[in-house]
DNA sequence: AAAAACCAGTTGCAACATGCCATCGGAATC
DNA sequence: GATTCCGATGGCATGTTGCAACTGGTTTTT
């Protein structure tokens, strides 16, 4: 029926579907990023991240996401040459897959004890916090207004800071 | 420090590490094959999946997946030729990330109804149908005896018997 | 005002990965 | 004894990735 669309897919299935938006080796790094980073610029992105990203990678990819609509791409009011990446909604919703993501690469991958931390916080907030951690999301990159009761630091706040500390109990020369 | 093994891998992070285990086009399609498709052979894996992988692929894939105990191999005592792939507790485990990933891929993404329902009755199920369903899979794939309370199809026969319904509503010639 | 640094990329090129098709030697089946 | 089935492997064209250098323009520093 629809065979124009189609012909691009290998198949409707949704996992097949997922894997073949963001299954490479950097996409959901970048969308990490953005997510618990907070990194809305291409510099940002190029230069603070574990992984050394080539920028014509990151080029590429970030022009993929926006074209699949996981990301947005906005100009910096503050500077003309700047674009802002935010998250869309759909982009957001994908904080449950990383917190899942997360608890398995942390429970049977060896990681490392500073960056696992946020993995095992989320998995042991469950999904109120996904939800609460997908609001402050919605604040920040699509302009939403905080829910009434929410006061104090947000969710990647939070997590942040039990990152630093695990760097500080572990020695402050690990970063 | 570690520096031998850690050189494989750019960074510690749990989500990149699965990112560098099971982020490439095939390897999740492989697993997913074997979860819900019950697919235990080369050749079941070969011919009957929807996206038609090379078979040049499946073997380097099915490799690497045996490499990082993901999945393991052994001979199949009743044909000297094949060989059984089974799920390791590491693969077995990928179950909740499947059911984020299928749920947020029904979401988001133009899905096939047949194939998306296996992925809603997976996510509307929640974590007792996945515990169910992993307990399901130790039975099949790692010869753990069935629980005593166990009993009627098990959760993979419940989800390919609503994926054959939605297929027989929608019309046969559909398959 | 000139120089330096910063911005989001782009280009060229080599290496690697993927995909398609044909084929293999051994084993089971007819 | 021929055919089919088995898990792969090899050749080859194409696509993707990774690195380094570079671009045109803007902002900041001196």
């Amino acid at each position: 029926m629809n065979s124009k669309t189609d012909a691009a897919h290998r198949s409707g299935c949704p996992i097949n579907l997922t894997v073949e938006v963001v299954g490479d080796k950097w996409s959901l790094i970048i969308v990490r990023d953005m997510m618990f980073g907070n990194r809305r610029h291409f510099r940002d992105l190029l230069t603070h991240s574990q992984e050394k990203i080539a920028s014509n990678i990151l080029a590429d990819r970030l022009r993929r996401l926006v074209t699949e609509g996981i990301i947005s791409k906005t100009d910096d009011p503050s500077h003309k040459q700047k674009a802002i990446y935010s998250l869309t909604e759909k982009g957001i919703e994908l904080v449950p897959v990383f917190a899942m993501i997360g608890a398995w690469g942390s429970k049977w991958l060896p990681v490392s004890e500073e960056l696992s931390i946020r993995a095992r916080l989320l998995e042991e907030g469950g999904p109120p916090l996904w939800e609460e951690f997908m609001d402050d999301l919605r604040v920040a990159h699509l302009g939403k207004r905080p829910r009434p009761g929410a006061a104090g630091p947000g969710v990647r706040e939070r997590l942040q800071a039990a990152y630093e500390e695990v760097l500080a109990r572990n020695g402050p020369a690990a970063c």
